[in-house]
DNA sequence: CTAAGATCTTTACAATGTAAAGTTTGGAAC
DNA sequence: GTTCCAAACTTTACATTGTAAAGATCTTAG
């Protein structure tokens, strides 16, 4: 039975971790910093060495989901970037995300400060968005829809898909595999 | 200089309206049961008697702001209900609520546990979402979609409106007024 | 007029975020 | 190896919050 030394060694990390494991479990509403804290084995106040307040830590939080959600996003276009239906995976895989983890939606989109950036990427560019734009752009250009309508299009598309998440996530909605046609017909039906 | 009598007289209204009051000047994060009882001038208990508790007092409040929106809902399609844009209006209309009130989208959609019901009206359903489905099967009909395509389109075309809604509300999208095309566009094109 | 019930206050307590000051420890500099 | 410092952690303290419990005040049905 080993002692458990002053130094936690890794809490910064296990913190991130005990924080999402606690939301996934109890809930939005039930997070604290203290009950994190105490799952790591630490006092209440050991986080404020890693993170500046509470809202340091959801944020880091926030960024490590990021980071499964992109992971899980980049494996649903990987080696199809030229497949014309690439966009209707990455939407799928978009709303697939949140139906199987309903509390992050939630969490992502209610305590972090999201910018979005309709038009070039830039630093502070959300990532799941970067990827959403750059593909569907090159889909759009491939499809050879009219420059100018891009814009447009990549809003109805992205709205489309992060409504239909927010429905799933949030409210009673009864997913259904079939609604990736709505993409496919939406989109194509705009090259005629 | 009239002294406040012991009975307040209209508390409960009062404690709604102080609290929608907070939640516009401060944000969601500062909102507090003290906090309103305060600005109502009685003690921090005193709302317990016109409500269970906290949550009880968030979800009045959320009846509230969904009557102002169902309000401003219905007079985007007065008068207009056989006109084939109706549905335009009411999207943009939607969104306009939440452009011009950007806390009200995250207090209404993260503190509410809405159930969005697809097929028929129901005893607990949205508001909102029941004018949207009336007014949009009736267009679909009008357009002579084919009935069975009806629910998605309904998903598709709300899904849109309460993502964008969502993406202008909360992230740093900015809005411009051409978007209303995008439903028009969306939706007249499916009828070739 | 009076008793009962609704409305409001006072008091109390546990949970939370965080500031401040002290303790422990790993490791860099000598 | 010793010294010393800065980072990581603890202890203590306090203000804010939600809410329970008991008591005070008013309203109104009978």
């Amino acid at each position: 039975m080993k002692e458990r030394p002053y130094h936690h060694g890794n809490l910064r990390n296990d913190l991130i971790e005990a924080g999402i494991q606690l939301i996934n479990e109890e809930g939005l509403k039930s997070f604290s910093l203290r009950k994190v804290a105490a799952r790591c084995q630490v006092s209440h106040t050991a986080p404020y060495s890693h993170f500046k307040d509470v809202d340091a830590l959801i944020s880091a939080m926030g960024d490590y989901v990021t980071g499964q959600f992109m992971h899980k996003l980049r494996s649903a276009v990987e080696g199809k970037e030229e497949n014309p239906g690439v966009l209707a995976f990455l939407g799928q895989a978009y709303i697939d995300f949140f139906v199987k983890h309903p509390q992050y939606f939630q969490f992502l989109f209610y305590y972090s400060g999201l910018t979005i950036n309709l038009e070039q990427e830039q630093p502070e560019d959300y990532p799941p968005f970067a990827l959403f734009r750059s593909t569907a752009f090159r889909m759009f250009r491939r499809w050879g829809l009219p420059e100018k309508d891009h814009s447009l299009h990549l809003i109805a598309s992205w709205s489309m898909v992060h409504g239909i998440a927010a429905l799933s996530g949030t409210s009673g909605i009864k997913y259904s595999g079939s609604w990736t046609d709505i993409f496919i017909e939406t989109l194509t039906k705009k090259e005629t």
